[in-house]
DNA sequence: TAAAAAAATCCAAACGTTTGCACAATTCTC
DNA sequence: GAGAATTGTGCAAACGTTTGGATTTTTTTA
């Protein structure tokens, strides 16, 4: 591999000033730094990063450290930081933790021996607070997306859970539903906190009590949401707001069961548009989190040097579930 | 940041023992290597991997090259690629070419400057050769995956295409199917040629004729799938296997507007398992490409130094679309 | 107990780049 | 045309680690 030094040689003058030449310092004749150019093209030179980032004390590179990489919403979040990132000139390491609180502190570590230049991070799920993070990485940027803890320092990148609750609510009350559920998450996350908040808050809003009992906890995933949906058939509801998109899927096999034909029998509206959400029959009406965004977000918030918190607006799409001029099955 | 110097001026040591102590080479004591490891606790140090690597010519980084993160396969082989290599103490750094040759060259220049311990490649789809691999990487190791050029050096991880489609259509054609055709790919792709030949195969060696009449080419998405299965049920076929995964959802749509009810009207099985070919009604029978063992076999070919082809044996799913027992709606 | 062998440590260079400061060459000013 | 200002280049150290060979210390052997 040629190194400057090889340039430096075969034009008779110093690394040092070919180095110049290569960072486009202006101390360097437009002369020298044309043939050095050009030298450096012939010998097929390519920039020792490793050593450039020894001497600078920084590198290029940026640690992204998710739960998992192949997730729906946390592929999409990558993508979209990697696309700004790349742009700016920056590479992306990423680790994953598989929820484990152990391996993100290993990940960490890695990366703050790695000198990266910032860390963009989603907490596994079994960390309780943010002690670990500030320990290891001391003063490399941190910016926190989805899964975040406040007293941390450094930008944050959320989601608009409490509004995006609210509008899919009020979608569904302005829609004609009269008695509507909701497929509530864990009250430990802030993420599913929020989202009953919005959904109160639509209720109420629109002077609607809020039933407890036909909240809905805990029901994430298909085999709760279906067996949720059933008691919210037999509690008279005839729409729900899930707060995830695999509880609804589980909540569209009741209805199936029921002899549901449409959005006039019963009305849903999911979180999270996962793609399958718009493949299934009926289409579920799902609120965009906006993953790629978020990226763009996080990588965006870096580069230009954020420290406050973000927050990603909820897209509603309406589909068939919410729908009521349109028949589920034809 | 402390540093092996700091630790070697506490103890009263050179550098270099220090680094042999936490290196475990054997040519130190036992003592001093526990006193070494002991400072190095008490001052938390951590080693700096960017200096290691400059010296050491190399890094513990592999670089993944992918069209598309965020695509539910190569987001699965990352994820593969990642856990294996994590615990063998290497790290990920990914690049995205969004199918531009430009930006595949760019990434592979970038990896080969970072010096990265290998490079795992699935190539954009308008690299037509791999003269620009060969010419950049030199002599990093190379593992291509999925999309693959057979002259380039090094390990390669494919699909068992071919073997895969025969199991399907065999599938087929076990199940009593009449008149099986097919929603082919474009045939400027090897993995689609595969197929098609694994399907032409099954019939063959079931004694039916293939029909280039009900094969329909470059249908890989949801509307030409649709267009497809139309033509295939006025040309009197009773099953379809099909390339695609998307394809695969347009044809249920073509089903749904005739009024098909099961299984025992039409059968279709489809390349791919993607998330929703599981989760929507009728669900999809499908080849599971095993994109995870995809990302495990690649980083093991790193691993262990191997350079020839592993083919993946694509798995059988079957579920409502082609299980003649169900129908698929109730 | 002296010499030989083995074990542990040290020295110094190296990896390839960057950068403050010194020096040389050029241009400017009066 | 002498000195000052400007411009371009060179020198050498530094980033933190690793490693071959030299050196010192300890252990073994006769």
């Amino acid at each position: 591999m040629t190194t400057i030094t090889d340039i430096a040689k075969a034009l008779g003058i110093t690394p040092s000033t070919v180095s110049r030449a290569l960072a486009g310092n202006p101390r360097v004749k437009e002369e020298t730094r044309l043939a050095v150019k050009k030298k450096a093209e012939e010998l097929g030179y390519e920039q020792n990063v490793v050593a450039s980032n020894l001497r600078k004390g920084q590198s290029r590179i940026v640690g992204i450290v998710v739960p998992r990489i192949h997730r729906e919403f946390f592929s999409n979040v990558i993508g979209g930081a990697e696309s700004v990132l790349n742009k700016a000139g920056y590479n992306v390491l990423i680790c994953q933790t598989l929820e484990s609180l152990d391996a993100e502190i290993k990940a960490l570590k890695t990366l703050k021996n790695y000198r990266v230049a910032a860390v963009l991070l989603s907490h596994a799920i079994n960390a309780k607070n943010g002690n670990h993070v500030k320990e290891i990485l001391g003063s490399t940027p941190l910016i926190q997306f989805d899964r975040v803890f406040p007293d941390l320092p450094g930008a944050k990148i959320v989601g608009a859970n409490c509004e995006g609750a609210y509008k899919a609510t009020m979608h569904l009350i302005q829609s004609g539903y009269k008695r509507i559920g909701t497929l509530a998450g864990y009250m430990t996350s802030q993420a599913y906190v929020e989202r009953l908040a919005g959904y109160r808050m639509a209720l109420e809003a629109s002077g609607m009590p809020f039933d407890n009992s036909i909240v809905y906890y805990n029901t994430i995933v298909r085999e709760t949401g279906y067996e949720a949906a059933k008691k919210a058939i037999e509690a008279g509801c005839d729409a729900l707001y899930s707060c995830g998109a695999f509880s609804a899927l589980g909540a569209v096999d009741a209805f199936r069961e029921k002899g549901f034909k449409g959005a006039d029998d019963f009305g849903i509206v999911a979180t999270s548009n996962e793609g399958f959400t718009g493949l299934m029959s009926p289409s579920l009406s799902t609120l965009n989190q906006h993953p790629f965004e978020m990226g763009e977000a996080a990588a965006r918030a870096f580069l230009e040097g954020r420290t406050d918190t973000q927050v990603i607006p909820m897209e509603l799409i309406i589909r068939q579930s919410s729908n009521k001029n349109n028949k589920w099955l034809k």
